[in-house]
DNA sequence: GCGAAGAAAATAATCGACAATCCTTCGGAT
DNA sequence: ATCCGAAGGATTGTCGATTATTTTCTTCGC
């Protein structure tokens, strides 16, 4: 089994970040100590233990002797993501593949067949198989970065993908516009390994800012 | 007076950052809560909500159940913050350089001007010019970038160069190669200003790497 | 009726103590 | 001599209570 000794405060640290990522707790909501010991069944000090990691990954705001908040989500915000996103796996996805060995190009066509097969399952879609394909799908943008060599780059773009994700999860349903991520995927995949390198990023970039259009359509 | 009444755990933050960033604790040190509520006088829980912070700002690692350590510094992590500044600073360049409009031109200017005030006293220098004298460097840095237009970006050049602070203490008197770094400041501040973007973005990275190679020469 | 001042309630920040875990040391067996 | 394991000591993680601060509510004066 899993050790699951674990901090208290690093396991509610994830908790809660997971609750603010599915929007179960709501932008600007407020994040008071008790109101989150009751919910998470704990003392304060684990609470405060994850706030405080949770501010600096700017997940939560702080005012200082007056509490916590779930931060507000804005369309410039999520601009502002989107850009540094493409800004960071881009040139992550550059040194990848200029890098790259074949252990990585391996890494990568795993990573892609894996959320492929759960694409195929994703028309009768229960719960658990949605939350694997969001593990599959971080799996497979991970492994294309996977050989830049830059630590705080890796860093820097795992932290953007999830704050991404709270906007995926926050425009649920509105959407409109169809798109075919599939066929996105297959084609960042195949110009990856063909090692096209301002072909990948282009389709990478393209990949972002369509992500973009389609959540906050410009009507 | 400003309100000093800010909040121990925030006071002692900064505490510990200064003194990691001054390698008053030298890296892979042992951070013992007891050791460091005596050192700054105060319980542990403040300590522990500035190592909470500290930890995922990159200046700490946690072991978990083990304790904290100030973080290791070696010539790959070095080398590491340096691209990913030259990566990001470079694009905040070109952005403020596209978007900048008069107002940033004379922020610019005005922390260029009190930089050089600075250089010029630098040759009898007590410890409170050179310490001014980081400010204004800080201020003229972040001047240049400033219109970028991304607080996200603007955040995480505002970390990389903290943390790049450090390897220029830990590396004091070990300089061999001489710099003219009025001159490199100089033409990044001209070239901005002329609105010529790959010639300031170029200069701005071959100050950081010149700045890679004065501290770790290879030899 | 509205706004300011003060009292009361709520909540954040901090502390000291306890419990859980890890590290060290020492002794014994192979 | 070296390795393993148990007892002891030290340290981390968590809790509940205390203190400081903010927010809310009430009352008073205009």
């Amino acid at each position: 089994m899993s050790d699951k000794a674990q901090s208290l405060g690093i396991s509610v640290f994830h908790e809660i970040k997971r609750d603010i990522l599915m929007a179960t707790l709501p932008p600007r909501q407020k994040l008071g100590l008790k109101m989150l010991s009751d919910r998470y069944n704990c003392g304060t000090s684990p609470i405060r233990e994850a706030l405080n990691q949770l501010t600096v990954e700017g997940w939560v705001q702080r005012i200082d002797k007056r509490g916590f908040f779930v931060a507000d989500a804005s369309a410039v915000d999520f601009g502002d993501i989107l850009q540094n996103r493409c800004l960071l796996e881009g040139e992550a996805l550059r040194r990848s593949i200029a890098q790259g060995d074949s252990r990585w190009e391996e890494h990568v066509v795993v990573a892609h067949f894996r959320m492929s097969a759960l694409d195929r399952d994703a028309d009768d879609k229960p719960g658990a198989v949605v939350s694997a394909w969001e593990v599959a799908h971080r799996n497979f943008h991970q492994a294309l970065i996977s050989a830049c060599g830059s630590r705080i780059l890796l860093e820097n773009c795992a932290r953007l993908y999830e704050l991404n994700i709270r906007y995926r999860v926050l425009a649920r349903g509105k959407s409109r516009v169809v798109r075919n991520v599939l066929h996105e995927h297959d084609e960042i995949k195949a110009l990856t390994l063909k090692r096209d390198t301002e072909g990948a990023v282009d389709a990478l970039v393209r990949h972002y800012m369509a992500t973009g259009e389609f959540l906050f359509p410009k009507t």
